[in-house]
DNA sequence: CTGCTATTAGTACCTAGTATTAAAAGTTCG
DNA sequence: CGAACTTTTAATACTAGGTACTAATAGCAG
């Protein structure tokens, strides 16, 4: 099997991008040429050793580890609240809560900014979403802004109504309304 | 600084777990113990080399990478799952998910659980929900284990309804139906 | 045949170890 | 105190999977 210098170096960047962990050794079985060759052909690819190579691959795993922590606790920045009555929040929208295949935002993150807006937006103690009805209206992406106003729509001594619509810009990508009991004991 | 040798074996282990990169000698060097004695440490401890943890912990990445996105995603441990048909994932409410004030988890956990249920449930690379429509039975208190069942209602060409129901123990807690889009070209 | 590139071979050196033997230091017990 | 034991350190030989360098050889083109 006689391949050209150019079509080995070829192969040879994509059989180790799929396979970090093959040695010189191997590789040089593999096509047929001496180990020297394939360390020739390393360096003038610019690929690093079997261990570098380990080693890269094993911090990424990390940096996952660290990064997937902290799910989420921060669900947006209240900018503008008037209690019992309406409340702004923005959220930015960052690789940690997108899907990695789509760049789509998962969801609960859409989720949990317009319930822990209506949350805040109660002007009580103990605030407890009882039901809520949402709608997705187009999928937000990586790096956008959401606007989240939420409003009161209706108060009774232990319930209370709020609609939270969120946009990206002039678009609205979110809507919601969470029933929300309220303690009764006032602060 | 004397420490004894189980002192010196014990902090050695967590070392190694929250820093897998350290050498032996930089481990002698911490511990003011000669090289040797931390192999000897390592041997009784069983703790493999430098070269073979940082091979694990890559092994760890390219398995995840493979074993692709939806489980990885999922708010919760999945424990059980029949594409199209049902999973089940159970979460344990932990400190950082509940309100500081009443020890109550805050509702946008208990949604992400069920919407990443109901995502990871359908078998399509890109499922988002259009809209949903739930409702909390009572309260989840923190160290409670909540476990979530999803089960596939219907589905056409392009949407999927999903129902969810958590519970703690025997009690309800939660219950949703998610109205999901998926994508047209199936896997 | 002469040049040129590509390949192979060989050597010294490196890191981060294992495995083994042996000596030295520290500690406990009688 | 000193023998017996554990713990630590040292020294040596060997390993994988390389780097870096020099030198020899093979293959082919003009």
């Amino acid at each position: 099997m006689k391949r050209s210098k150019k079509e080995r170096q070829q192969l040879l960047k994509t059989t180790i991008e799929e396979n970090p962990f093959i040695t010189d050794e191997e590789l040089a079985d593999r096509f047929s040429v001496s180990v020297q060759t394939i360390r020739l052909d390393r360096l003038e690819l610019s690929i690093p050793e079997l261990r570098e190579r380990i080693k890269h691959v094993a911090s990424k795993q990390l940096d996952e580890e660290v990064r997937s922590l902290p799910i989420e606790e921060v669900i947006g920045e209240v900018i503008d609240i008037e209690l019992d009555q309406s409340a702004i929040s923005i959220f930015d929208v960052k690789t940690e809560h997108v899907f990695q295949r789509n760049q789509i935002a998962r969801g609960h993150h859409l989720f949990a900014q317009a319930n822990s807006l209506a949350v805040a937006v109660i002007n009580n103690e103990l605030a407890l979403t009882a039901d809520a009805s949402i709608r997705y209206h187009r999928p937000v992406k990586l790096h956008e802004r959401v606007i989240a106003k939420a409003k009161v729509l209706s108060t009774s001594e232990v319930r209370t109504t709020v609609e939270v619509n969120s946009y990206v810009g002039q678009e609205q990508v979110f809507s919601g309304t969470f029933k929300m009991y309220r303690s009764t004991k006032d602060k």
